[in-house]
DNA sequence: TCGTGTGAATAGATTCACAGCG
DNA sequence: CGCTGTGAATCTATTCACACGA
């Protein structure tokens, strides 16, 4: 079998607005900001919000910065304004659909999730193979069998695919998804994906995780201490919790 | 902490170091690797490897430089060694031993994984607080309480934790992990987890990579075709393979 | 000759440090 | 003043292109 062709395609240049990682950590950032506007914050100063994300400050301004100025100087931001800014940034104003394909033992997990985190991703569609399966309702939403996903996913506003089947399915359904013009896939299975470059693919690749952590254990020369424990409820040691310098 | 720093001459850097973003390739080049020797395939170039990986071919060359040379020039790399090398530098030659917190809804599909990806990481210590859970066997292991961490973590030799309960209790099990010894976690709780430095976390958060799709889709003003899915956008490579899908 | 391995060039992300505004 | 926003410096990663060895 021939591999596929990808030699050099001519570098198509986005002018990309936003980099790459500032995106994730916006999306952490609005989720941090969510469980402050809980506690009643008003507003947040950038050394504050970057510690609660586990960034330092300086990254966390450079960050919101790309999205606009939103902040108070000498002040900090609105809670609640820069909420609204980056949903607004995100796409989240108005809700994606996801359809999930691939019900075993992670897909169910994934489509009993309740939302994702609280809101604004509902699983749609559900698609499998196993005659078992399809046509049951799970969470009130009846599984198709996979052949049908060119006609289900587009008539049911799908823009954001998950595969969570074995890996040797996941090429062809991914195939399948892009051919009934989903764009954005979020793939769980162990398999690298062949798309065409208009396509976002995203993983998830717990193995991949796993052994990248393995490495570090390794390369710590000993992963475990060897006396027992220390104390219980060791609180964090890095910079302090609230504001700390860097 | 490392190493005692050096004092004397300036920026002095240790010439061991893999890069991070090499590390995480390294896994998928060793899982493809394992399929191309299933194919029977003797010797790979790093254009064939390359590409089935899903990166270029200079990059892949680049990575696996930091580890060694061990490929043989006009011919390619030897599969089953190169395999061998891989592990040997994830630290996969000793099985690393695998505690899970959180045996609730993700919780129970990750037990129930089956080593993850085939082989390396058996999951040897359950726990939740869950009465109904804690003492039910799942998958041959008993759940223990959280509570019990300290106790159960060191005595069954685990190197790595991961965390899937729900955000709120997040850090506090992180912290007992820690305090039991452990320094690599992987945390699907959506969460951003305070560690001291010697603690490697990483993070699945299914969430954030959700809205980073959703950005993608907002900024493509569009994902979905309206029209039906006539188009078929030509997928490259790999349709006719078994496919096990009907 | 072919494909690896690698210096050099480029691109991208992070951190520093400070000007300037509220 | 305190804190944001941002150029400049630094560090990390990717890509190029070619010398060299099998």
């Amino acid at each position: 079998m021939t591999l596929p062709p990808q030699p050099g395609p001519p570098a198509e240049r986005s002018p990309r607005a936003i980099p790459e990682a500032t995106v994730s950590r916006l999306a952490i950032y609005l989720r941090v900001l969510g469980q402050l506007a809980e506690g009643g914050a008003e507003t947040v100063s950038s050394e504050e919000l970057a510690a609660v994300s586990g960034v330092n400050s300086a990254k966390l301004r450079k960050d919101l910065s790309h999205i606009g100025s939103y902040g108070i100087r000498g002040v900090g931001y609105d809670v609640a304004s820069l909420q609204h800014e980056l949903e607004k940034v995100l796409g989240l104003d108005h809700p994606q659909r996801v359809a999930l394909v691939g019900v075993g033992n992670l897909g169910h997990a994934l489509a009993g999730y309740g939302g994702f985190g609280g809101r604004g991703f509902p699983v749609t569609a559900l698609f499998d193979v196993d005659p078992d399966l399809v046509g049951v309702p799970l969470g009130g939403i009846e599984v198709h069998h996979v052949r049908d996903i060119a006609a289900v996913v587009p008539a049911a506003g799908v823009t954001i695919g998950m595969i969570a089947t074995p890996a040797q399915a996941a090429q062809a359904v991914c195939d399948e998804l892009v051919a009934a013009g989903v764009r954005s896939i979020l793939n769980f299975a162990p398999a690298v994906l062949q798309v065409p470059e208009e396509v976002e693919v995203r993983k998830v690749d717990l193995a991949v995780e796993l052994q990248v952590l393995a490495f570090h254990v390794a390369r710590r020369s000993g992963g475990i201490t060897e006396g027992v424990a220390t104390v219980s409820p060791v609180v964090n040691g890095r910079h302090g919790s609230a504001v700390g310098l860097s």
